[in-house]
DNA sequence: GCGATCTATGACAACGATGTCATCCGGTAT
DNA sequence: ATACCGGATGACATCGTTGTCATAGATCGC
C-alpha cells in the first residue's frame, strides 16, 4: 500500500529517543559502549516505531561486508534439475545469511544476458550462472571487475571462470556403452539444444561408445534440438513407429526421459524397449527408470564453496570442478533387445 | 576477488568525461535533453571504465519506485510443488523485472522469522508466503508498515492478509469421497504435520465425507505429522502388512503420494490398493496416479497479481482467493475393493 | 537591440546509514 | 589544584545516486 506512511528511520528513532543518529546506529550494530540508560531508551524507540534496520543503505555506507546476495540463473526453476540445484545453493548459503536472487533463463541467450545485467546493477556478490548463451564474451567487464562467478552444469565459453559440471562425454559413453553391452545396436539418442555445450558432449561420448563396439550411429535414430517432454514423446513415437525401430532410447535430459517413456507405453512397448536417462529425478526409482545420475547436491554445494570462496578472497585461477556421475541400474537400462529373426 | 579496484562510479565517469556527475546521471536514465556532444563522450566513458549503474544507491535516493523485489518463502525448493509455484511468480514478475529471493522454510517457524526479518531489511516491496508458523502474528508491523503479503497454499492466521489456497476441505472430501463410490470403507489417511491448517483441513475433509457415507474413520489408519516420503513409506508398508489392512490410500501431500506409491509396490499390492494423491507432480500419469490436482500455475499467477496490485497502490481489504481444484482419474484411484469374504 | 523566455548544464542537498574525529565528562596521577 | 586520560556521545562527512534549483548562454519577439 503506497500511501502509508514510510517507514521509521534511525533519524525518526533518535528524535524519539532523543539522542544522536549515531548513538542509535551504536545500538543496532551493539557496536562500541553505550550506557544502559541510552540504549533502553534507544530500544524502546525502536519498538515503538517498527523500525527495522536498512540493510541496502548500510551496506552503500559500509565497503566491506556487501549485500549477502547471489544471483543464480538456471535453465528452468520449475524443472527439478534446477531446484535441486538451486536447493543445494541454499543448503551452503543459508547459514552465511547469505540470500539468493533466482530465475529461470529458458534456453534464452537475450534474457540471459537481460538477467545477468540486472543483477550486476543489483551489486549481487556473486553469480552462478548455467549458461542460455553459446559465448559468454559479454561477462568479461564483469569478471574482470571481480565479479565471482561459477558455471554451473555447463563450461563457459569465450571467457574463463571456475565451473562445476559432470563429464557430460563419459556419462553419455557410460550410457550407450550399457545399452551396447546388453545387446542393443539401433539406439535412438534423444537430444536438448545442440547450442548446449553439454548436449553435445553427451552425444559425442554416445556416438564414442557405439564406434568402439563398431556400431555406427543412424543419424535418423538421433534427434536433437528437442525442447519439451511431449516433443521427445511425438518424436520417438514416430520412431517407434518406422520400420527398423531402436530397440533402446538414450534420453540425454530429464523431460526427456519422461517424453520417452510416455513414447514407450503408449505404443505398448514398455518392457520391450531399452531406456536410459540423463539425470535421476524423484520418481525416477518408481518407474524402474535406468539412469546416469548426477549428484545434484554436490554439484550445488561444490559451486557454492567456489563462490563462497572467491567471496572470502581466494583469488586463485579459475578451476573447472568434475563431480562424479553414477549409472544407476533400475531395470528400463537392461532389458534386451528382442531376437533377430 | 575482493583486491580488484572497486567498481567505477558515476563521478569517475563525469570525471573522465569532463562533465558534471549530475549530467551523467541524466544520460544514464535517458532523463531530459542532454546535447549530442556531451551524450557521446558520457557514454564513451561509461564505456570505458565498464561503468554498472547501481541500482541499490539510486533506489536509495528516489522515494518510488523501490527494489524491485520480492521475497518468497516457501516450505522446500526442491519440491515440485514449491518449485512449480516459484516458477509461476516469475512468470508473472519477470516482465516487469521484479526479481524474486527464494528461500526454503522446511517447516520451521525459527526460520521463517528469521528469514522474514531478513527480507524486511532488505526492503522487499512484497513477501509471498506460505507460513511454517501457527500464526504470524510477528507480522503485524510488517503489515501495518504497508509490506504488501501474500500467503500461499495457507491461509493466514492471527493476522489479516491476502491469501490464495484451494479449498483443502473440499480436497480432502473429494478424495474421500472418490473412494467410497468405488466401494472403499478401510481408508487409510496419510498427513502431513498436523500444525499446518492445510493439513487440517484435508483431513477434516475426508473425515466429513466418510461421515456422510456412514463410513467411521478408523483413528488406526489416521496417520499424520510425516514429513519425508521415506517415513510414508514404511508406515503405510506397516498398515498393510496389519490385520485388516486399508483397501485404499489417501495421501495427502506429494511426497507422501510417492511414498505411498513404493510401499504398496514393494508390498506386491500394485493394482490393488487404491491410492488418492493430493497435489500433482510431473511423472504422476506415468505411474497412474489418481489425483487431487492444484493447478500450481494459477495459485502462483494469482497471488503474484494480488502482490503486484498492491505494489500498485490497491488498498482494498485482504482477499483469499479460492482457486478450484481437480480430480484427475488415471487409474490408481479407480481400483475396486477385493470382494469381502 | 533589449528584455523575456527557454534550454542545457551544474552545484548542492538529500536518501538512510556508518566511519572518523572532536568533545565532554568524571576520575586519576602528580 | 592541575594536567591527563579514557570512555561515552555527538557533529560531520561520506557511500552512489537523484531531485531541486540556480545560472549561463542561446533564442525569440518587437
Amino acid at each position: 500500500m503506497t500511501n502509508a506512511k514510510p517507514r521509521a528511520t534511525m533519524k525518526d528513532v533518535a528524535a524519539l529517543s532523543g539522542v544522536s543518529l549515531k548513538t542509535v546506529s551504536r545500538v543496532v550494530n551493539e557496536e562500541s559502549p553505550v550506557s544502559d540508560d541510552l540504549r533502553t531508551r534507544v530500544l524502546k524507540a525502536i519498538d515503538q516505531l517498527d523500525y527495522r534496520h536498512n540493510w541496502a543503505a548500510s551496506n552503500l555506507r559500509r565497503r566491506v561486508g556487501r549485500a549477502r546476495v547471489l544471483g543464480v540463473l538456471l535453465q528452468d526453476l520449475a524443472n527439478s534439475f534446477s531446484s535441486g540445484l538451486l536447493r543445494a545453493l541454499e543448503d551452503a548459503c543459508h547459514e552465511r545469511g547469505i540470500a539468493l536472487l533466482a530465475a529461470s533463463l529458458d534456453e534464452e541467450p537475450d534474457r540471459e544476458r537481460l538477467l545477468v545485467a540486472d543483477l550486476v546493477s543489483r551489486r549481487v556478490d556473486g553469480l552462478v550462472l548455467m549458461p542460455a548463451t553459446e559465448q559468454q564474451r559479454y561477462l568479461e567487464a564483469e569478471l574482470r571487475a571481480g565479479l565471482p562467478t561459477v558455471f554451473v552444469d555447463r563450461r563457459p565459453r569465450g571467457v574463463d571462470a571456475d565451473s562445476v559440471t559432470v563429464d557430460n562425454l563419459a556419462g553419455g559413453y557410460d550410457a550407450a556403452r550399457h545399452l551396447l553391452q546388453h545387446g542393443h545396436r539401433r539406439i535412438a539418442v534423444l537430444s536438448d539444444l545442440l547450442t548446449i555445450t553439454t548436449a553435445q558432449h553427451r552425444i559425442e561420448g554416445v556416438h564414442r561408445a557405439m564406434r568402439e563396439a563398431s556400431v555406427e550411429p543412424d543419424p535418423a535414430l538421433v534427434r536433437t534440438d528437442i525442447r519439451t517432454s511431449e516433443d521427445a514423446e511425438l518424436i520417438l513415437a514416430d520412431l517407434l513407429a518406422g520400420e527398423d525401430p531402436p530397440t533402446g532410447v538414450i534420453a540425454l535430459r530429464n523431460i526427456l526421459s519422461i517424453g520417452t517413456l510416455r513414447a514407450v507405453r503408449y505404443a505398448g512397448a514398455s518392457g520391450r524397449v531399452a531406456v536410459v536417462g540423463f539425470d535421476d529425478f524423484p520418481t525416477a526409482e518408481l518407474m524402474d527408470l535406468t539412469v546416469i545420475r548426477q549428484d545434484v547436491a554436490q554439484l550445488g554445494a561444490r559451486a557454492a564453496e567456489l563462490v563462497l570462496g572467491r567471496l572470502d578472497g581466494e583469488d586463485s585461477p579459475p578451476q573447472h570442478v568434475v563431480v562424479p556421475h553414477t549409472l544407476i541400474e533400475r531395470g528400463s537400462g537392461e532389458i534386451a533387445p528382442p531376437a533377430r529373426h
